[in-house]
DNA sequence: TATATAATTTAGGCTAGGCTAAATTATGAA
DNA sequence: TTCATAATTTAGCCTAGCCTAAATTATATA
């Protein structure tokens, strides 16, 4: 039996490991547990075969432990999705509802979601949407920070979904996936970022920016 | 803080108060679990004021206890009047999803798919939706059984959403909400009842005739 | 009224998942 | 290479809810 708090552990240590090793504290801290509770689930988890850990190294997922992960991953952005294209959710507000029902609702709920969608991509803050089989697209944005340089134009794929007053001024300047921007200037030192959307003028500072996931234009 | 425990336990209380005194074994019955459990557990909602009982005598839901009951109805009847509208689930089918929903949903998401639906007042088996007060119609209807005699006509106006086998069935012969009927006969001795349903005619156990409450029409 | 039976409660235990404090291991700087 | 610090694990404990078996109380019938 895989628990809905096993569920969350593997999920965590999915999205972790898009981004470099696992540790326990990073786990713990995502989770909001201690460490000695992320011990213990990842003992659980390896036993079960979902996991794989030696002590004191990284955690990693086995092939069954992705599946899971990516299950649970699909019902949060389907969820998303479907809050905010069929109940009028504004997209700051999906991600801690979505949070909730993950684990709660059935396959077929899932699947009437995703067809009355149409099979949705990605969910409204750019991430992509797991299929029923497991793919995902897992290919890496640059941030804003990084891409485009001055002068240069680019296409906003994803903004991350951690914070909700964030997603909320990023919906008012208009920074959602697929708007196009041009890169006016690029203050040195890390400096704000000003750039054009559409009519408007937005100034950016690095913090927000790395949260901004983009694509250059050629 | 009230668990989702502590609310089924509540809602199962509510429920079989409709009928009577209120024992633990009806309750450790109706939610599968041991007498001894329940009596704990109302031990516990007695210390949080949400129930009154005395040792080895009936349960009594309080008003604060009342009033989790019906938010929890609430969500439910409304959840499965959602999945019946909204995401074409047969009503067969509409019971189990929104009891594993029905503790997980938010106060804004009760309220977007009430507005969505109109603020409907019944749930698909006709069973009617708490107001956000906690304002319910607690009238009871007769059961086929008991009315109307033959040669009279009536109309159903909910049956029990118990068995989902005998729910597909029930779908099947057109008795639902609002359905109206002719008694054609009834056998003696508690034997079947044959009814007009438009232009079919059916014939009902007096088993299943206890599930479909029924308004004689003058 | 007495007593057998049924209902309920009490006692004691189990599991999942959390915690803190103490012990252990890894790591990075002198 | 050594050693201080940080990360991780172990040990031991807690709570919610569940269970069974034993004890208690209520009830119904002789």
């Amino acid at each position: 039996m895989i628990s809905d708090n096993m569920q969350d552990y593997l999920k965590t240590i999915y999205k972790l490991s898009q981004s470099g090793e696992v540790t326990t504290s990073a786990v713990a801290e995502q989770l909001d547990v201690s460490a000695a509770s992320t011990t213990n689930m990842i003992k659980k988890l390896a036993e079960l075969k979902l996991a794989r850990h030696t002590p004191y190294q990284a955690v990693e997922l086995t092939p069954a432990g992705r599946k899971v992960a990516l299950e649970v991953i699909r019902h949060h952005r389907l969820l998303e999705t479907y809050l905010s294209e069929a109940l009028g959710y504004s997209w700051d507000q999906v991600h801690a509802e979505a949070e909730e029902l993950e684990h709660h609702i059935s396959e077929a709920f899932e699947d009437k979601i995703a067809s009355t969608l149409g099979d949705p991509k990605r969910d409204p803050h750019g991430d992509p949407i797991p299929t029923r089989a497991g793919v995902v697209d897992e290919r890496r944005h640059h941030t804003l920070v990084e891409q485009p340089s001055a002068g240069h134009a680019g296409i906003v794929r994803r903004v991350s979904d951690a914070d909700a007053e964030r997603l909320r001024y990023l919906g008012e300047l208009g920074l959602r996936p697929d708007a196009t921007f041009t890169v006016l200037e690029r203050a040195p030192f890390n400096g704000p970022i000003r750039l054009r959307l559409g009519k408007k003028e937005v100034n950016i500072g690095t913090e927000l920016a790395q949260e901004i996931f983009v694509e250059p234009v050629k």
